[in-house]
DNA sequence: TGAAATACCTCATATCACGATGTATATCGT
DNA sequence: ACGATATACATCGTGATATGAGGTATTTCA
């Protein structure tokens, strides 16, 4: 998939990942891959960015010796996701442009 | 619109533009506005972008004593398009894993 | 024992949208 | 006649950001 495309949806993703249950990077991943192909990188970078927004919180848990940081969504995450969804209905009218016929 | 979202529906909306019929800067911003926001100077980025990837070709035409650029899609340019189509796709199901409810 | 999985992180690079700015002509209202 | 607006092109600097490459450390399992 085009990289451009994925810009605008990657955030709005990770937000949806976390929403019914606080989630961890490495589990972030697993969950969203099948729909979007997402690198390590990519994911920490954008959780330090929705962290900074205030568009989620995080708490660090040691699990089997190891240190997770579990990822809690915000009002503002939800927020976030709502309006996406605003937005998807001027993509859906892109959409028809790009794929319209007669012009 | 969020400005990340837009990023990649951009190149193909202004193909679209060109599509049915040649096109020039102006022109095109007119045609496009409707559906997304779109200033000169990101307009005309994309024109060379185009131009430089092969989608689309330019001949100049003096009108009404000025100089205008037509802008003609190329076969690379429908494929651009078409490739959007099939990732369309995609998109919509990254749309249903967002909007999602029970996870 | 050693490879793979789990789990985190940082840095440099390339791409890109856009505001600001600039040039020039045509049209239209007053 | 004149000034505002529309037409039509172009460039530059800035900020945002996806990603590959690299790094650390533990656990699990063949």
């Amino acid at each position: 998939m085009d990289i451009q495309l994925k810009r605008g949806l990657l955030d709005v993703c990770v937000l949806a990942s976390i929403k019914n249950e606080d989630s961890y990077g490495y589990k972030i991943i697993k969950d969203v891959s099948p729909y979007v192909e997402l690198s390590e990188s990519t994911l920490y970078t954008i959780l330090k960015r929705l962290e900074t927004k205030n568009m989620l919180s995080v708490r660090s848990i040691e699990h089997a010796g190891r240190l997770r940081k579990y990822y809690h969504i915000t009002s503002l995450g939800l927020q976030r996701i709502e309006s996406f969804k605003v937005e998807w209905k001027e993509i859906v009218s892109i959409y028809k442009f790009i794929t319209k016929e007669d012009r």
